[in-house]
DNA sequence: CCTGGGCATTGATCCATGATAAGAAAGTTT
DNA sequence: AAACTTTCTTATCATGGATCAATGCCCAGG
């Protein structure tokens, strides 16, 4: 819990006396490689951090074909927001890529660190108009960029990621063939101007 | 005012008192057809909210072309939340298709109303989490489906849209050019199983 | 140490969409 | 209604990326 504890601690601001309060709501859990902790038609009844381990979300279309939407290692929350939100079913899987360690954060977590933290709540806030910006700046990206670039773009923002992701999941993400992207990644090689 | 008004009493239940209040802190304003009302650099001040008419936010990339990200018609708002919430400089452009009259939300307005009324928050709150849904449906569709399927999507999602905005303009949200979704369309003018 | 299953690469071919250009339609201005 | 301007369509050609298939690679498990 040591990454969950810091993140409460430092980022949302939780006092110490709070902290022991609102610890005491959540459970930590170990993920085995591979392991579906969400399907779609469940409701997403708790938010993961990712206290250690590498998870992912993804939809699966009538073709078969995965797309996915968040990787989400150390110090990232990975759920699937809407159906936590609004007490839907979810269309997402969220799976492990890694041996991972999550913690689990119900909505009641939510509300009542709310409540007692303004800080928390702030950041809580923050968290959301991020999760926009970011979903925005990708929008725009699958809008106008070609798959190098988009590649291009992934490496600047996730360059810890190219290494424990395999590169048919990156190329999901990128909403591009595994065999694209291997193209495109030999086409880089060639023309190595940084 | 009266969609305005509206919005504020009904869907966010602001108590006759408190809307009084509030009231004050908005101003309304006339915006003509292809007047530019926020472009990048600029911070985005004001939150639009869609009295009458018909606004656009987009990107220009380099190359010169736009890329839109949301139309807002009648009752919705258009803004850069980033660049509002965050009191950074935006990239967008936002301008308006139709001659059109806009409420302008200053930050203050919100951080106001929410304090002043827990609806509000609540209801602010739920069109932040509205927000991520449905980008992330777009992104969703983006990483998945062909021009058609987008194409079909969009006239599901915005029925009324189509009349109202030009035919470029749609494609353009749709990631495609003016001319692929006139093919588009005329290929689904000859197998019309609705 | 062999073996089999996932992953990455490569080549061949196909196809949806882009680029360019030109005209037809529709809308606006004078 | 004539003269523009903008939008939409159509046709041709070019291309990025998809699909299909084969091969090699790695490494985890027997």
């Amino acid at each position: 819990m040591k990454n969950f504890t810091k993140y409460l601690k430092t980022k949302a601001q939780v006092s110490e006396e709070n902290f022991e309060l609102l610890i005491k709501k959540v459970t930590v859990k170990k993920i085995a490689k591979g392991t579906v902790i969400l399907r779609p038609e469940e409701v997403c009844k708790f938010s993961f951090f990712v206290e250690k381990g590498l998870l992912r979300s993804y939809t699966i279309n009538t073709s078969g074909k995965e797309h996915i939407l968040q990787f989400g290692s150390e110090n990232w929350i990975v759920a699937d927001r809407s159906s936590a939100f609004f007490n839907e079913p979810s269309e997402l899987f969220i799976d492990a890529i890694e041996d991972s360690e999550v913690v689990l954060i119900g909505a009641d977590f939510i509300e009542q660190a709310s409540e007692i933290s303004q800080y928390f709540r702030k950041y809580n806030q923050i968290a959301l108009q991020n999760h926009i910006r970011h979903q925005q700046k990708r929008i725009n990206l699958l809008l106008s960029a070609s798959a190098e670039t988009r590649y291009m773009n992934f490496i600047q923002l996730y360059p810890d990621l190219i290494s424990r992701v395999p590169q048919w999941m990156i190329a999901s993400y990128l909403g591009i063939t595994p065999e694209s992207l291997s193209r495109v990644r030999k086409e880089m090689a060639k023309k190595p101007l940084k």
